[in-house]
Order: C-alpha cells, then structure tokens, then sequence
DNA sequence: CATTAAATATCGTCC
DNA sequence: GGACGATGTTTAATG
C-alpha cells in the first residue's frame, strides 16, 4: 500500500491542530529522558490539538509511549509502511519514531472544545483547610500560629503552639509512611534547634505504616488517624453536579 | 434523541471487551480516593477491553479523569442524554458517572492485540548496573561491597569502602534535588552511627540544585556529575529497531 | 525560569 | 497482600 496521499491529510490534519484517533498495528522507539523501544502491536494513537502524543495499548491506564506538548509530528510515508516522527520542542529533547505496518482504522475530530474546569476536593489542601478551622479535632490544645509555615527544610502544614511548646503538624490525605515519619522528624528537631527548648510533633493521616510509627514512637512524635474524606463538607465547596446526575 | 438502543449497543461492546472510543461533549462526576466534577464539554472517552476507562480533554497529557481496572461500566439511557456509569470492582472503591449529552462519533474496535513489550534502557537501574562495573568513574578508590544494601532508613544504592572509610552511594538519573541529598544525608549519618567512626557519602546524579549541593557541603558530602544516557551502551541491551527506523 | 511539593499519581518488586 | 521505591512521572504553585 501507498502512504503517500494518507501522509498528506494526516500531516494537514496536524497544521489545523485537529484530534486524531488512529487505530493501527506499529512499533515505536524512543529517544530522551530515556529510550525504550516496543515491538510490532495493535495500538491506539491518539495526537491532540495541543500536540500531546498518546500510544495506548489495550491494556492498562497509562501510554504504552508518549510525548509531552509541545512537539512538532510529522508523518513521512514509506514502502508498504509510514512513520510518524515527533520532536520535543522544549527542553528536556525527546524524539520518537513510529512506524505503522497497518492502519485499522482513522478519526479525525475538528473543533472540539472543553470548556469544562475540573473542580477537586478532599485533597490534602482541603485536609488542611479544614483543619486549620478544626484544630480541636486533633488536639484540644493546640493553637495555630501559621500555615505552610517556612523553614529552611520545607513547609509546615500546620505550626502553632500545643502546651506551651511549639508544634510542628504534618499532614497526609492517604496512609502515612517512611518518608513522611522523616519529615514530621526532621521539622521537629528543627523547632527545638531553632527555639532552643522541647517541641512537639503532630503527624496527621488516615492510616500508617508500622515503620512509620516505629519512628515516630522512638522520637516521642504523636500520630494521629484523621480522614478528610469521611467530612461531608469540605471547606472548599464543591459545585456538584447532582441535578443531572440520576436525580 | 432516544438513546436507547445506543446504550444498547454500547453495553454489548463493552461486553465483548472491545476496544472503545467516543468523541463527545460530557460532564463527570468521580468518588473515591478524591471527588471531582467538572462540567460540560467536548472529550475522547476510552474503553478498553480490560475495562481501563479514559477521559482525555483536547489538552494535555493527562487525563481529566479515568477509572483504573477492572472496574464495572455501564451505559444507561436518559431523555435527551445517556451516562455511562462505571464502579471499580477492587479496592480502593472508586465510581464515575458521565453524562453524555452530545455524542460526536463513535467508533468500537474489535479484535486489538498488542504483543509487544516495551523495552526500557538507560533508567537507574541501568546506571547502577554501569557504574556497579565501572566505579572507577566516580572514584578510582571505592571499594564496592554491596548494592541496594539494607538499612533502617532504605537501600543504599551502592555501599563500599573509600579511602579505609564506609561509603554510602547514592544515584539519581536525573537532577539531584533537596530530598535526594537529605537521603544520602541520612545514610551517612546511619553509617557512623553504627560502624562508630566516620564515614564517606557520595552523590551521583546528572546535575543538582543550588540547595541540595549547599546541604551536601555543610555535611561534607561528595557529588559526582554522571549521565547514563551519554554512555552509548548500558549492561542491559537495547534491542534497537534501527532495522526500519530510517537505515 | 528554577524549585518544590502533590497526585484519584501508576507500576514493579520484594518481603 | 502490604510496603517501599522509581518514574521518560506530570502538574501546579511559588519565589
């Protein structure tokens, strides 16, 4: 078969930033952060109007490969085969190359326009509003001095006063674990350098891990189980979609 | 317009795993991990036979919401719209409801096979395995004893002897931030602490930032500059595709 | 622009 | 199955 002509419209399909959905059997090779390469297989190509290039395969939630905008993609056609050729053309360079043995099927999708904003809660900001306004929920005598307050080894989430010592909260929306052990530490030593006296140490999440809390034990750091998602209301309000969604 | 006997149709392709894509304008609403809404407009909506369901707006490379397999879908007809309803079967519980109210195209595919395996090189791995036979280019000293070798605070990635000393290495193959000079940090600290005597850490990575490279120097922590992609053959081997790509 | 932290992260691997 | 680390992470927020 002859891909010179289908290389024409696909490549003017590109120019007019169209969304392209191409059903085909190919093998792809990739040059950058990293290199990978992937034998013959039937895929779904997907370029979007923004130049984002998506390959997925069957199976699974993420791309077999793909190319982050903005890039620019061309379709060069050869014998019995075409490729599809994309650039990065911002840093870090990445390049691949697709070659297509067969084309099961083409969709080219013009002027489609979402203007939709994705609105998102129970997120470990929405954690920390609402905390901040329900500080009694972990501690009846913590009083809060500052939020994301700056130290030069990152941000504390919360950061007040709880029985005359100064304390440190760190929050997690999901199951805490090493690394967050370690930082909750790390904020706490910090504040006793700092103030030159005992600090207190809060870590605030759903769940922990048994090395997690091992640590925390062994630097005398409070754990305590608190899940924004078992808050009806969260304090960013979330525009629900209720009136159409089944009634 | 009925959708009745689209939904109908839908389902049964769903039901013989087949391979879906809908261009159409859609308004979403997710429970789960997190809620999210987002209100109407034009989007790909992907259905894979192994049930992975895909959102993709016209921009980026995310998508605007996606449920993981295996999950339940179905679609349900409504006057003048349809949603397709989708619920994850595992944990953690999950659920999606689409609105469709505009069906630009639909196209099913039947039959899609993808045998390839992707081959991945030149990620850390192979650059400990590079540099595990090749520690002369960090430094013409080390001594190697042990790769990802154990310790309370995680693995160190290569772990030896320099100049009499203990030595943790750390690798990163890309650039070196603040959390990747705490860690070797820390595996320093470990490392006296439990041979009682001082000890020697190096950081290997592409480039680092200003206060990373600050924390090593107050720590006196060595940084080596090491790019894996610069090496033309790492210990796994690529099964390069050259054979079509171009000559 | 560089840096930093969060994510509905996902994915593999090892215990 | 839980825990832990790596990712071609991407994305958003912030100095």
């Amino acid at each position: 078969m002859d891909y010179a002509s289908f290389c024409g419209e696909l490549n003017e399909d590109i120019q007019e930033r169209k969304f392209l959905v191409l059903a085909a059997k190919c093998s792809i090779e990739y040059w950058g952060r990293s290199r990978s390469v992937i034998g013959a297989g039937d895929r779904l190509i997907i370029y979007k109007p923004d130049s984002t290039l998506l390959i997925h395969s069957p199976e699974g939630f993420k791309p077999t490969n793909w190319m982050s905008s903005p890039t620019d993609t061309i379709a060069e056609a050869g014998e019995g085969f075409f490729t599809l050729h994309s650039q990065r053309t911002k840093s870090p360079y990445e390049e691949m190359k697709i070659r297509v043995e067969h084309v099961h099927d083409y969709k080219c999708y013009c002027g489609m326009r979402d203007g939709g904003k994705l609105e998102l809660t129970h997120t470990e900001r929405d954690m920390q509003d609402y905390l901040a306004e329900n500080m009694h929920l972990i501690s009846k005598d913590f009083r809060l001095k500052a939020r994301e307050y700056r130290t030069p080894l990152g941000f504390i989430d919360l950061y007040g006063k709880l029985n005359g010592k100064y304390c440190a909260v760190e929050l997690k929306v999901e199951r805490a674990g090493l690394p967050a052990a370690l930082q909750i530490k790390r904020y706490k030593e910090w504040l006793e350098e700092h103030v030159k006296a005992d600090a207190e140490a809060i870590l605030v999440a759903t769940s922990i891990t048994p090395n997690a809390k091992k640590l925390l034990e062994k630097n005398r750091i409070h754990f305590k189980k608190f899940d924004i998602k078992t808050i009806k209301r969260p304090s960013k309000r979330l525009n629900t979609l209720d009136k159409w969604i089944d009634g």
